[in-house]
DNA sequence: ACATTATATAGCCACAAAGTAATATAAGGA
DNA sequence: TCCTTATATTACTTTGTGGCTATATAATGT
């Protein structure tokens, strides 16, 4: 019951379906989500940090960045299940379209390093 | 997105979940649930409204009894996925099953009617 | 070793949410 | 009409959650 509940308080927050929905097109690091969403970077790790624990997200870390990706959802049936819906779910949503359509023309080049 | 939101916050508390597997059971008073889950009746109808307004369930008055039902799931599609997928879900879980089985020795003829 | 930089953690505030007791509403029976 | 009773609503308290700023951590380059 416990890992169930934390999988659907995980994704009772829009900015952590909106990271889900981003993350089903590619990879990403915790400033390009945060630029995406337009929110503080801590409250992206949090974010982030929540999803990850209830399964639904992978951590990789590489050299100074942190690179998040969809879980296959091995660790948690619920996880894989819903993942699974949220690849077809809302894809119409506007919000989302817009979100995902401004996500893919982030590059982590142009975020992190404001004096290249 | 907001829809998909509110059904995913009605299912993330314990109690509204439990409320769900034993309605998948048979139908329910209010009075029959605030037995089975031990918590205040005006705490019970909270908790039904908010599942109805999620989609998940119905409600349907029937002299000084309201009979609520799980819904068929065609006022969301959110709520009826994710109720298919509790009709298996969590039906190993102890919890559950220890809930299910004191709700079936329900009546609610012993409940409200202390003077009976 | 030291500076730089991407991310994580800690501490705080505002608001949402779950619980309660008390009261209002609505339906039936006397 | 008045009383009873099942449920809903209100008002309130406590806890949880999302957001922020400030600071700590970890990896890289000089």
């Amino acid at each position: 019951m416990k890992e169930f509940i934390k999988v659907m308080k995980a994704l009772s927050d829009p900015n952590r379906v909106k990271l889900v929905k981003m993350l089903q097109k590619r990879t990403m690091c915790v400033c390009e989500v945060q630029a995406a969403l337009g929110i503080a970077q801590p409250t992206v790790s949090k974010h982030l940090k929540i999803l990850e624990s209830a399964g639904l997200v992978d951590r990789k870390k590489e050299g100074l960045w942190v690179n998040y990706s969809l879980a296959d959802g091995g660790r948690s049936p619920y996880a894989a299940s819903l993942l699974g819906n949220l690849m077809h779910w809302l894809a119409d949503d506007p919000g989302i379209r817009d979100l995902i359509e401004k996500s893919e023309g982030l590059r982590r080049e142009d975020l992190c390093r404001p004096r290249a």
